[in-house]
RNA sequence: GGGAUCUUAGCUCAGCUGGGAGAGCAUCUGCCUUACAAGCAGAGGGUCAUAGGUUCGAGCCCUAUAGGUCCCACCA
């Protein structure tokens, strides 16, 4: 009788019909609609280059469960998702499937690379995409978005001109970081520091006399870990202050090989105490040395060419590579006597993030964002609140960021992008900065142009992300309607990239921010703490994970015992144990149904796949189906506890804790409902009494649907499969209605009262693992009280004992008569069990644990005695906790009178 | 050099605004009790890194120390 299922849950097959489901009934599509609150949700586009790992698994998984809640909670929810072109991430990729082939990215020339990496989005854009619908991912798909798409492409091109007329987008010749392998520039945030080893190389250069001849005895040494910028060097510089040097400053050096004269300047840049306390100065190769030289005027030698080789400024190193030239170089330096020595050094080399090459500062002509105001309102927005940072801390991340701010080159020499919105006169070379290619010279009249080779950074069109995929830059319903967005959801790690430069970007051009939380979650490491990293190969695919536990168990085991924030280790056992609790939920819901009678309102095969006709609209039957029977002790007491579930769980997923949240449920599930509760109503569901019957039949179910809705959100696939089987519908919980408190499932003194006998089963389970008595063997449980209350919630709860503590029998007394002296006594406060045992119980062991326990109410009360009884403590603690105090005084002396009076009878 | 963060049971981690130390896994002891052995019932295990301080009261707040992790800057 009843529906079938399987005697362990296996997700397989049934993830992927839900989810099918769920697409085919349009549950994930939001459209505007102004009788309800929006809540909206941004994805952090992913790389169309990407697979999906367990970062993307974390943070879509914290977004959905966000995304659910809300969505029940009766907002109208949208979770807009998208993709990245992933402009440097993707051209290195094709380039090197092009090598493969054989081809070059210049033989194929911009046009012909342009269509592969389209292919290539085609091929692969999708890929991530499938990959997250795995997840379970409710995201609205109908209004998937690509950074390169027309809209968002229109948005860029607005953008740049824009902030171009204000001002604040320039072009410059700047100190930039350059890839010599990607052949392009990069912004600051995209150099990695690495300490590599390396050497110092001590040189001199020789000081040119009063009368122009180069001296030979007077020479100015100093060391460098790039003996090849050499050749770019217009000075050398000390420290004003230096004494050492004072006698020099203003003086000429021969720059030897080159044979260039440079001088001698003063800049307090230069450190005293490091060194020699000289510094050569490359304008052109170096950020300092750049600040430098333009401080003293000095020339800007550039030596090198793209791709890191010597130029025509080297002489005769003209064509080298920086390597080999620095090779040829020192030994130079060395025949001609200007080597002092070379030291090993360990030191930091800023290398390029995606290729890891060394970069190689050099002056170039760059687009920038000029930061300084724009920064501003960003900046108040999360000083004030109105933008809300998860953990707190990560404001002082945020604002280090802030305060040191430096304008952001967003041009780069690759063709995989926005291509930036400038047009260089052919003929004056006059730059237009225009939505389209002008038609004539604004300065001399000429009609051709060529337009800026360069393309934007991939951050530039992230940052409109929040707006762009909305409609903007139309005012389109969507942006007035979903705008700004509620939450973001991200890692730490791309605070700088992306985070705020969506915030600034929000203010400039909405005039609001772009959402009101940032949720954080930190990175998922391997089993020993390590990052998960290909060259590793340590990294888990989340995949492999679902196809073996399923998507729930993934999803539950990135959500649990992890703070905002917070890195977290993942490793199979979490894993089995989130599986094991979805075969603990299939298992209870497997009981329910296989007691639920044919007919009582829940009839069906219980299988939802064939049943696709069912009625589209209407809201489910929201749990509670039938109208509530009169209800048993027991029952009101797992429904109060509902009641306290539900309201906790919600506040505490409001307030985004949401490892605390499902912890919660977690443990209500488990413990509560299926160690305590459905122990608890099994004989009313084997004995055939109909009133009580029903009411068991109705607290398990109406229990598990709550608890299956307050779980939905971070398991939604087991949720779905079981709600609509037990219920027999095709109704989705995801659209049903989020639990609430209600005050008519509040019972007080039931909760007191099963509570108490939880606590006396728990005390006879105790002794009789401590007396070594056999499980089969059953005994006579004596109830002793003298307390009106007690001896009620005993009388209502007899029947637990023979189910929970092998009771044989249960006699309620107010007394010990008729006792055996012999018997094994559990004291709880007011209430004496008392379990004689056929067999002589030894007498020493009872008395030593009761000692025992009369030492433990010793500590107890000696605490809480201390405490009511310091003056400074009644006087300063809050009532209620001065109240607790008083309870648990009362409930110690109790008890400690209780077992007094147990050890007297014994001795 | 600047900053953040962590140090809690054998392991991995929770512990929200200060009010009697928790979970999962592992270990030990019993149980195939008709939902579940991916289970049930019990048990052991922590001077919450160290030293001070604030407080009636500190795992939580402050200071210092030790060790770990990360971010930023980049001293040539």
């Amino acid at each position: 009788m009843g529906r079938e299922l399987a005697k362990t849950y296996d997700p397989k097959g049934i993830e992927d019909r839900i989810y099918q489901k769920w697409l085919d009934k349009k549950y994930f599509h939001a459209k505007v609609d102004h009788s309800k609150t929006p809540f909206t949700i941004v994805i952090p586009p992913p790389n169309i280059t990407g697979q999906l790992h367990m970062g993307h698994a974390l943070d879509n998984t914290m977004q959905d469960i966000l995304i659910r809640f809300k969505r029940m909670q009766g907002y109208n929810a949208l979770w807009q998702p998208g993709t990245d072109h992933a402009s440097i991430a993707t051209e290195v990729k094709i380039i090197e499937k092009l090598k493969e082939e054989g081809v070059s990215k210049e033989d194929l020339g911009r046009e012909g690379f342009l269509e592969r990496a389209w292919d290539w989005k085609k091929e692969y854009g999708g890929r991530i995409i499938s990959q997250l619908k795995k997840m379970g991912s409710s995201c609205d798909w109908d209004r998937e978005r690509f950074t390169m798409d027309e809209g968002c492409n229109k948005a860029v091109t607005e953008v740049f001109c824009r902030m171009h007329e204000k001002g604040w987008i320039y072009k410059g010749s700047r100190i930039i970081n350059w890839c010599p392998v990607c052949n392009t520039s990069i912004s600051d945030a995209e150099v990695e520091y690495t300490e590599q080893a390396g050497h110092f190389w001590h040189i001199k250069y020789p000081v040119i006399e009063e009368d122009g001849s180069v001296s030979t005895t007077r020479f100015v040494e100093f060391a460098t870990t790039r003996p090849e910028t050499m050749l770019g060097d217009t000075a050398v510089a000390v420290n004003p202050e230096d004494d050492r040097y004072k006698d020099i400053i203003g003086k000429k050096l021969m720059l030897p090989i080159i044979n260039r004269e440079i001088p001698v300047v003063a800049d307090s840049y230069v450190d005293m105490e490091f060194g020699t306390g000289v510094v050569k100065i490359t304008p052109a190769h170096d950020p300092n040395d750049f600040e430098v030289g333009k401080r003293h005027n000095l020339p800007e030698i550039n030596i090198l060419n793209d791709d890191a080789t010597i130029n025509e400024m080297g002489g005769k190193f003209c064509g080298m590579d920086r390597y080999a030239a620095r090779e040829a170089i020192v030994k130079e330096l060395d025949e001609m006597g200007l080597l002092v020595k070379i030291e090993d050094y360990s030191h930091n080399v800023g290398t390029h993030d995606r290729c890891k090459t060394t970069i190689e500062p050099m002056i170039k002509q760059q687009w920038f964002v000029k930061m300084d105001e724009l920064i501003k309102p960003a900046v108040e927005a999360v000083k004030n609140g109105d933008i809300q940072l998860i953990p707190k801390r990560m404001e002082k991340t945020y604002f280090n960021w802030t305060d040191n701010i430096r304008d952001w080159c967003i041009s780069r020499q690759l063709w995989w992008g926005h291509r930036i919105p400038a047009y260089y006169c052919d003929k004056c070379g006059e730059i237009v900065v225009a939505g389209k290619m002008p038609e004539r010279c604004p300065k001399c009249g000429h009609e051709h142009f060529t337009q800026d080779p360069d393309t934007l950074d991939t951050w530039f069109s992230s940052a409109l992300w929040p707006f762009s995929t909305l409609g903007w830059p139309e005012q389109t319903e969507d942006l007035k309607y979903f705008y700004p967005t509620d939450v973001l959801v991200t890692g730490y790690d791309i605070i700088f990239f992306w985070v705020i430069r969506m915030i600034f970007s929000g203010f400039e051009h909405m005039g609001e921010k772009p959402f009101k939380t940032v949720l954080f979650h930190g990175l998922v490491r391997d089993a020993q703490g390590r990052k998960m990293s290909k060259s590793l190969g340590n990294g888990i695919d989340p995949l492999e994970i679902i196809d073996k536990y399923g998507a729930d168990a993934l999803r539950l085991t990135l959500i649990t015992g992890n703070a905002p924030g917070n890195d977290m280790r993942f490793y199979y056992e979490r894993v089995e144990a989130s599986r094991n609790f979805a075969n603990k939920i299939w298992n209870a819901s497997r009981f329910i149904m296989m007691n639920m009678p044919e007919d009582g309102g829940a009839s069906g095969n219980g299988s939802t796949s064939e049943n696709g006709s069912m009625p589209e609209s209407g809201r489910p039957q929201n749990g509670a189906v039938e109208k509530m029977p009169r209800l048993e002790p027991v029952d009101k007491w797992i429904l109060s506890k509902l009641n306290t579930l539900t309201q906790e769980v919600t506040s505490n997923m409001e307030s985004f804790e949401l490892g605390i949240a499902v912890q919660k449920v977690y443990d209500f599930i488990w413990d509560e409902f299926c160690d305590w509760y459905i122990e608890m109503v099994k004989s009313r569901l084997y004995g055939s009494e109909g009133q009580t019957k029903a009411a068991a039949l109705w607290t398990l179910k109406t229990v598990l649907i709550n608890a299956l809705k307050l779980l939905h959100p971070y398991m939604p696939f087991i949720t779905e499969e079981i709600f609509c089987t037990l219920q027999s519908q095709e109704e989705s919980i995801m659209v049903s209605d989020w639990p609430v408190y209600k005050e008519e499932w509040h019972f007080e003194k039931e909760e007191k009262d099963i509570e108490l006998i939880k606590e006396a089963v728990r005390g006879i389970r105790n002794v009789r693992t401590e007396m070594n008595v056999a499980p089969g063997k059953k005994a006579h449980v004596f109830v002793v009280s003298e307390n009106e209350d007690a001896l009620n919630a005993f009388s209502e709860g007899k029947l637990f004992f023979a189910a929970l503590a092998s009771a044989s029998e249960v006699t309620i007394q107010r007394n010990k008569e008729g006792i055996a002296q012999d018997a094994v006594s559990v004291v709880i406060a007011g209430v004496t069990l008392y379990i004689p045992f056929a067999e002589l119980v030894d007498l020493k062991q009872e008395l030593e644990r009761l000692q025992k326990e009369e030492k433990r109410l010793t500590g107890e009360l000696a605490r809480v005695n201390g405490m009511l009884n310091n003056e400074k403590f009644m006087s300063k603690a809050p009532e209620a906790k001065i109240a607790e105090e008083r309870a648990k005084l009362e409930k110690y002396t109790q008890m400690m009178e209780q077992v007094k009076e147990r050890i007297a009878q014994l001795g």
